[in-house]
DNA sequence: AATGAATGAGGATTCATTCAT
DNA sequence: AATGAATGAATCCTCATTCAT
């Protein structure tokens, strides 16, 4: 049965794309690519179907799209390190404290991120590929970070620091989604950070010698 | 109305549920929750959807079935370390190597569990419930195992060094999800061993100084 | 999902085919002919479904042995009108209270009845012919109640009148189905044998003048 | 995944929805609430059930506005009693009569609703709470035209003998439902009339003496 | 006398998408 | 820039029924 609301303003492009993509985003967060339904999307943000797919390509293209829009908010919401002169592990430890933070306040993109990578599908979403995409740089900025703060290690073992360094603030994350309010993210990036930062100067250090 | 055709084969119930959850364990891997229809399962196994019903409840109650069956197939696979005469850092880097490969071999409850996990839907599936019953397990064994080999630690100690010991797992767990087979996830889980013990020795030195 | 009750006694067929009538004559007043699943009536009788396949042919064979037991347990409910020296109204009066006691003890059969013959399916159910069928004994025994207390009726007044009369029980008895318990049956019985008695002797009286 | 047909015709909701009803009354009337799937009103109405779907909110729906449209055109078909000034006996037969050949001609209303109202499923259909609705309307307008013919009445008399009549109405619709076309519905409305009234007339010079 | 297991057909409903306006 | 109406395919699940044991 139709159940569209009434218009509330005149037609405005960009305000109504936001709409339909605020509604999505809290949709794919509570559902995933594919219980989110267009017509879900359409019964929160007040627009008919029809109407996002003025808008949108398709289904992929909208999701994509709420990828995209919410890293964007996440980067933003990422301060860079300031001081330039602190130590490296105070800058480290500082970068990390930012991360858990932003990841308290703008988690959409990366719960649905990793809902999409978890999946296997034969035909990878858009938005799989443009979260791949936006984690390349996310990867690329730490990999830069270690490089800076920790000289003198072997590009292999950047790497492997690196993979461990992101994937361990992916675990963290999941961590929080599951046990709640009560954990206290920031303190555990603090450990994560000084641990990789004492495991970067020993590889480095040993090699040195 | 509607009339039953000829019996095709004997009727054995124990295989027949084998055989819809061996089928379900890879759709679900493929294309979590919603992504998993009767339909895909029915074809996969090769028994009518209403068959399906008979063994399950609804698709709810085939999920949690398969994510309980499969966390018991990890379970197994994880070898329990083996000589307790060695020193601790041995002994849990043998076990994080356990789980890494058991991670590679198995890796079908985790990935399930994981994408139910991140999903917030209002009315929670009980797969979800169950992923957590029985990773609430896992954690207890770590917890365990921390206190037996680091003596010492405060109960606050050890519920942060856990969780972020299995937070790690999850986390590289994905990693190599994401990245493919070029992954060492045993050397990666090596380095997490390590990473957590020494956390966890300099922290119960630093309480009994 | 199977979830067949344990065994209660050791196997007894008339014991079995009561428990499934009982069952059965729960599920068809609440929900009619088509509402009434095989299924439903296995969950509250306890028995498998295929139990009652080996104790009725079909669900049509089932829902007509429905009728037909709810109709006798009617019939049994009915007493015959004692004293055969009373006034005629007494004793239409006295038959007129019967019936509304047992419409308010036994309303199964007529619940049900009603209900099929209301429908108009091509195919028609066997419930609908049992159900004609026990109507029609009790059609003549209205209409010979009527030739024996006020004679001299022609035989289509004695039609008409018995139609009347049993129509207006019918609907009594739908007015109380639903208006519930506050509607005293028993006094509207009353006075609808009154009204068809007088209209009768009115009739009778006018026909010999 | 799934890709949309050519259009065929163009949209015209009213006219789509009335098509819709058409078909849904055809098919109530033959298989009650229960035994009306939307497959069948969509194959006697040619438009494919998801556009049911657009017109109503589920099958719930899309009976009780069956009920509501059929009530309306049935009250439509009874004409009001013209003369004013004609004898009350003449009056209220007119109606009887009124009533008796709108029964004849737009019964859908009255068929459907008896069956949903002999049915006791939990959760109440909302056709049911529809029926009820309109029917208490047909129990004002009668009591209204007791009153008014019949001055004098004790309140608790009018409601009795509306009760009554009304029941009457029911029963002798749902003789002539089993009995066909053999029946003369409008020489029956006729004598329920005068019974009815006469009863009136007695009750309430009884209560003036 | 009974039942566990199975089965094809069909149930209501939602899906992503289209298109004329 | 937007939307009412429509649509075929797919969704989950229940149906009446069968049959080997």
């Amino acid at each position: 049965m139709n159940q569209a609301a009434p218009r509330r303003q005149r037609a405005n492009g960009v305000e109504s794309r936001r709409r339909i993509l605020d509604a999505a985003v809290q949709i794919t967060g509570e559902r995933g690519y594919e219980g989110t339904s267009i017509a879900a999307v359409s019964a929160v943000c007040g627009l008919p179907a029809s109407s996002i797919y003025w808008h949108f390509k398709d289904k992929d293209d909208l999701i994509a799209a709420v990828i995209e829009r919410s890293f964007e908010t996440w980067l933003a919401a990422v301060e860079l390190p300031g001081d330039e002169t602190a130590a490296p592990l105070e800058r480290i430890t500082e970068l990390a404290r930012n991360v858990a933070k932003s990841l308290l306040e703008a988690p959409d993109f990366l719960r649905l991120g990793l809902m999409l990578v978890l999946e296997r599908r034969p035909e990878e979403p858009r938005g799989r590929v443009e979260f791949l995409r936006v984690r390349e740089i996310a990867h690329e900025r730490v990999a830069a970070m270690i490089e800076l703060l920790v000289p003198g290690l072997d590009p292999e073992s950047v790497r492997m620091l690196t993979s461990y360094a992101v994937a361990g603030a992916d675990g963290l994350f999941v961590h929080r989604e599951i046990a709640g309010d009560g954990v206290d993210l920031v303190q555990l990036f603090e450990l994560h950070a000084r641990l990789v930062y004492e495991a970067a100067v020993r590889i480095s250090e040993g090699a040195s010698r």
